[in-house]
DNA sequence: CAGCCAATAACCCTATCGGGTTACTCGCCG
DNA sequence: CGGCGAGTAACCCGATAGGGTTATTGGCTG
């Protein structure tokens, strides 16, 4: 494990007291080499061009776009780019989308650093690590069905504190159907009521307020 | 501004890595020493007995409890402290409430560290200093007025998606003041329904899910 | 100590929510 | 090419939410 195979690492986040922290990290260790930062999605597209690091560090909340959204770009250009995730959300939906998306890992930042580095190590030799803590919340909602996209928009429109007569409006469809998602997207999120169904998908991760 | 006048550093976060990135920013600067870190609230008042730090840095989300109560105990035990808020948080509440404990500054942790070592400096010449984008964030809802702690329990029940029957019954109270509250609390936040109320609750950092 | 505010409570009334049922039309997948 | 799920829509109906009004109590404050 000698200077021929030192692991290129480049991180994307926007917090850069954060990224101070991994680069920290990163240094302390001899077979690492920090390439670069980014701190938007713009930016790691452009650096994982030039840089083609081996291992990605990738926030999930990015100003310019979702962390998803990057890692989804980055991995159509380049299908071998390995991408761990590493941000403070914990909802379960997010996980799964960028797990569906093609990270390789899902790391909180609360996590120990040598966490860190060992799941740097096991990502660069291929493997896919996610652990225990983000696992059972994983496995918290595994029979669960997803939203669907017009479900997911009408539940915004019901945090706004729209009626279902608005929301019908709103979105040129009869009140019947808008009580009907309503309806369904309870019963998804096996909550008693519209409020609860809103907590429960933030809570989730299945939308922002 | 030699060696006899550094500034002594206490850090209270449960983000290693991010503790990592302060300390390191704190060792670039001549005039500043890192005397510990902290990873909760016990721990916050320990560390601060035993070494009476000039500066304070502290987060508001920490594992046994709330960065604000930990900020108040160290400030009813040394009134003198000066202590500085670093936390994502951005809701208006939060930063009222940090203010009125006594805390000296409210940072996000997105802000460039060159600022940090700004407000570290100005706040251990004595003066407060909020940035501009929470200031404005503050200046949002600055006639509003503050939910009570009656009002806040029966929204809670309500984002836990309960009835207005079902809330009286945990609170042994009527029906009809579970009501009251809830207008009450519609009122205030601006909200069109309960639903909505909830939605602002959680964005403004006054409860959360 | 007078007054104000928070919390409590009851009554009435209408709008809205949420449950059950049935049905049509796409587009997709086997 | 037949079925299946998503989105659309209509009807009925009981339960709940939310608006208006009035009133009592206890604690804090000027």
């Amino acid at each position: 494990m000698s200077e021929k195979c030192v692991i290129r690492v480049l991180t994307v986040d926007d917090h850069p007291l954060l990224r101070e922290g991994i680069a920290m990290v990163i240094k302390s260790q001899p077979d690492m080499e920090l390439l670069a930062e980014g701190s938007n999605g713009k930016e790691a597209l452009e650096l994982f061009r030039r840089l083609r690091p081996d291992i990605t560090l990738m926030d999930l909340r990015l100003p310019d776009m979702s962390g998803i959204d990057a890692l989804a770009s980055i991995r159509t250009e380049f299908p071998e780019a390995r991408i761990i995730i590493l941000t403070t959300f914990e909802g379960d939906v997010e996980v799964r989308r960028a797990l569906k998306a093609g990270a390789y890992s899902y790391l909180l930042k609360s996590m120990p650093p040598k966490d860190l580095i060992e799941t740097i190590r096991q990502v660069h030799a291929g493997k896919k690590r996610i652990p225990p803590d983000v696992a059972n919340r994983l496995a918290e909602y595994l029979g669960d069905e997803a939203l669907s996209a017009r479900e997911i928009e009408v539940l915004k429109h019901v945090a706004g504190g729209n009626s279902n007569r608005e929301i019908a409006k709103l979105l040129f469809i009869s009140e019947e159907t808008v009580k009907i998602h309503i309806k369904h997207v309870m019963e998804k999120l096996n909550a008693n009521d519209r409020t609860e169904a809103v907590a429960i998908a933030v809570r989730r991760g299945i939308m922002q307020l």
